[in-house]
DNA sequence: GATCGACCAATAGCTCCTTG
DNA sequence: CAAGGAGCTATTGGTCGATC
């Protein structure tokens, strides 16, 4: 499915919670409930999960070698990191048998490939920063035990969040324009990590989803250009989507990732 | 007196374990 | 081996002091 599609398809799901207060087959409160339903199902965030595995797929990974394989949500591979395990949402193994030694201090453990993917719809001013120490935490705590391992995070954020309180009476309303250079800022701060010996709160690459979603149709923005042409960036910004992009995204995770274990081990 | 920023806490849904 | 419960986590809502 394309990511148009897809957009839309977590735009129509997410506003039909609120507006009905229901979802999958049963009645909340009030559409803020049914909303975060629908968040704890990880139903939206499993659609970002499939088509960034399709697009290893595209890019020449094996089907077989995706945990957990597409469109499904298990099994999960539990890594041990320095501080503590956690479950990787794709994980890319070059070898089968690593499977089984990721619960231990392994060095081989590191030739896996994992990405997390994950969403913010709403309250994304208030919690700008539990987010950054989340997300950086996340990349420390493996590459402390794993420094060569090849990290990428995901991250949706709409351009205007949606409004919490109005979700109470079943309303759509959006706030007005989230601090998207907030997040650019952020998230190039720990992107493209190059080299396996430092930087160890780096990401190989990270890739921001930053989306319109008052558009019937929602909008992807994918250079800072058009975040100036629709006044979300100041016009006089230095910042840049360069590399955070969803272009590429699996790609470049494989170049990182043939650079330090060799070409072909995910094919 | 409205908004912002920083920090904390809650909780549903999932997984996994236990128990009968 | 099903049912129930405990534990874990992602996401986001509440609050309070600072600042505009």
């Amino acid at each position: 499915m394309s990511l148009e599609k897809i957009l839309k398809k977590i735009k129509n799901e997410f506003e039909v919670a609120i507006k009905t207060a229901k979802f999958n087959g049963n009645t909340y409160d009030n559409g803020n409930k049914a909303k975060e339903a629908l968040i704890r199902s990880q139903k939206i965030i499993n659609y970002i999960h499939d088509f960034v595995k399709e697009d290893f797929i595209r890019a020449g990974v094996a089907k077989n070698k995706i945990y957990p394989p597409v469109k499904h949500t298990n099994p999960e591979l539990k890594i041990q990191g320095f501080l503590k395990a956690k479950n990787q949402d794709i994980a890319i193994v070059p070898d089968k048998a690593l499977i089984k030694k990721t619960s231990e201090h392994f060095s081989e453990v590191e030739k896996i490939l994992s990405v997390n993917v994950r969403s913010q719809l709403s309250s994304l001013a208030k919690n700008i920063d539990t987010l950054y120490e989340r997300t950086f935490a996340e990349a420390l705590n493996l590459h402390l035990s794993y420094p060569k391992q090849v990290l990428g995070e995901v991250y949706l954020i709409p351009t205007h969040e949606y409004d919490d309180k109005a979700m109470l009476k079943n309303k759509i309303v959006f706030k007005k324009v989230s601090k998207i250079e907030n997040y650019i800022k952020m998230f190039q701060a720990i992107n493209r990590r190059g080299s396996a010996n430092k930087n160890e709160y780096k990401y190989e690459r990270v890739c921001l989803l930053i989306v319109d979603f008052k558009n019937k149709s929602p909008k992807l923005y994918s250079d800072v250009a058009s975040l100036i042409k629709d006044g979300l960036v100041p016009p006089n910004t230095s910042l840049t989507l360069e590399n955070l992009a969803i272009n590429n995204f699996a790609d470049d995770l494989l170049s990182i990732y043939n650079d330090r274990f060799g070409e072909g081990k995910l094919n």
